[in-house]
DNA sequence: AACAGATATATTGCACACAATATAATCGCT
DNA sequence: AGCGATTATATTGTGTGCAATATATCTGTT
């Protein structure tokens, strides 16, 4: 008596009951968003995450860029190759372990700072800086959840 | 006497500092989460939504899937025709209108539902609603300020 | 009826993203 | 010193996502 398959109330399957979906389009539109603004600059969005990383701190190994972006070698590598083919970057051996790759900038990457600037200002638009803030802590609080261990065990 | 290139307080270019770092952490951590979990019903994320929609309504035109999606054709053609390969939904031209392409479930499709009803259980693991209510509500909320147009104009 | 413009989907080319696997270097234990 | 286990990165294969473009169909106007 109540439809098909469930009462609309208990439907656990609907779009606008996920928690993940909004997150998803947000995502998509996101990139939709930085792709203009950082085309300019010869920058995907994932490569800007690595050049503000390489900013704060640089050179750093494939392995603790990818524990701060959340991502691992098979996004990584070729990422940073394209980056070092653009001349962005640089990628050498660590003499001291063999095993490590040493991710540093190169003076066209550190002159590229400058260009950066006004990206965040630029994205932000004319928003306020609390209710940005405000987004910004919510959604990092997501990403804690997420990326909790045990999560769905 | 602060810093190489700027007062830490004023850097607008610290990962830390980025509203949308987090969104884009967030969402490649919540594919890895639902991967598994949709594996053994033979679907990946995006298309685990398609079949959302579709179960909700059906069928519908490619249009329709991607005004909801937020998707477009680059993205939803190849992704329909593999779930088509699937066994999952059928691909015909609108004869009322031959440029579109109506989407529908098959049988196989339809059935998957039953299987799928566990899923956002499974992914919500033992988190509070509560707290998932008010993420989903902070995360639509910023779907809609990426959404908005003039958005950085 | 014809035709310009709009609409709906498909195609192409490029860049992620991840699971699974492979390879090479280092470490720990004896 | 030797050797199995661990660690760090690279490779392979599949599936998105999107911009730009192409193609086919429809609509409104004349």
């Amino acid at each position: 008596m109540t439809g098909t398959v469930a009462a609309p109330g208990d439907d656990p399957l609907l779009l606008d009951r996920q928690l993940c979906f909004p997150l998803y389009a947000a995502t998509n539109l996101l990139n939709r968003l930085y792709g203009p603004v950082l085309k300019p600059l010869g920058l995907t969005y994932p490569q800007y995450l690595v050049m503000l990383v390489l900013w704060e701190e640089e050179p750093q190994t494939v392995g603790s860029l990818g524990a701060r972006l959340y991502l691992d070698s098979g996004t990584l590598t070729p990422l940073l190759k394209r980056m070092e083919a653009a001349g962005l970057v640089s990628r050498t051996r660590d003499a001291g372990d063999e095993r490590r790759v040493l991710i540093g900038l190169t003076e066209r990457g550190r002159a590229l700072r400058a260009d950066a600037l006004h990206v965040p200002g630029t994205i932000a638009g004319g928003r306020s800086s609390e209710e940005i803030d405000a987004l910004r802590e919510n959604v990092r609080q997501l990403v804690a959840m997420l990326a909790a261990p045990g999560d769905a065990d």
